[in-house]
DNA sequence: AATTATATTTCACATATCGAAGTATATGAT
DNA sequence: ATCATATACTTCGATATGTGAAATATAATT
């Protein structure tokens, strides 16, 4: 017997999902980005020391697909490469004062929509939904550790084995 | 003052949406077919009657697209399409057998990784994260009503207009 | 009948995405 | 040191995505 339960929360995340899905790429056309540059763009602005590996790692696209996109984004004016120091073979990509632009211009589908209605309901509740959340991202996230380096950004405190 | 739950709601809600993006990347690739495609055929199994300008809508993508989407999934035996009777100009897609066997492959990504670990949680805690997860789905749909007539896809009760 | 609206396709074009092959640098073994 | 192998990235060729504008066919309206 499948829990009931189970069903219904699915059904519910999916229109979760869809509904930032649609959101995101409604966004990214109103930008003048293309999703996957929206989501390079992001994962350049949130790393220390972004290289086209790293990136493609994060989102799971390959490397020839990263450099792609990256060309477009350095015509765009919007990212920089630069060889590196110590390594030769890397290129570090730094987000440009146009690209940081755009990202500004480029609220989260998230942020906008979201906050404001949140924050108008009851503190419990506000609890409750932090605390379910947080629940389903470990549910989802246990299989792609690999894919994350970026996403446990608090404070990593994991007991080193031996 | 910006509420820290919110914050906090929205960093794990992105961790799921990132868990699941990544997921049905690596789905689509699996089953032969591009995300896109598998969206499109969801789309089609999931309607009572689907025409390229619902699904179109449903999925915010341009009726250009979805023909040329269509074509494949027509190429690969997946699709049918079939001229409107009552209205000439309409072309209705239907699942093929082929299609749907593609589609049973296509297990989804939420409900293999998520089934098995929700209902391992206490009842207590499943009832909450229902709760909460359809508390954030009203909050997130609210904008896109017109791009979600198949979510409440509990039974739609047309009343025929014969 | 003429006009306008709707549903879909066709076309031209930019972008996405990948695997395979190529280039350059780094690392390891002898 | 030298040679082999691994790593980081780009280039190339191929297919798929995605769009707007124009074309086609049918409906609805006047």
């Amino acid at each position: 017997m499948d829990s009931e339960i189970a069903s219904s929360t699915l059904r519910a995340l999916r229109r979760v999902l869809r509904a930032t899905e649609i959101g995101s790429r409604q966004l990214a056309t109103t930008t003048g980005l293309t999703p996957s540059q929206l989501l390079v763009l992001r994962e350049i602005d949130a790393r220390v020391s972004a290289t086209p590996s790293t990136v493609a790692q994060a989102l799971q696209f390959s490397q020839a697909t990263i450099t792609a996109i990256v060309d477009r984004l350095v015509t765009l004016g919007f990212v920089q490469r630069q060889r590196g120091e110590r390594d030769k073979r890397q290129i570090h990509l730094t987000l440009l004062p146009d690209g940081g632009d755009a990202l500004a211009d480029a609220p989260d589908p998230l942020q906008k929509r979201f906050t404001d209605r949140f924050v108008a309901l009851p503190t419990w509740e506000q609890a409750m939904i932090l605390a379910a959340t947080e629940r389903l991202a470990v549910l989802m996230d246990a299989d792609s550790i690999d894919a994350a380096p970026l996403l446990d950004s608090g404070r990593i405190d994991r007991s080193e084995p031996h």
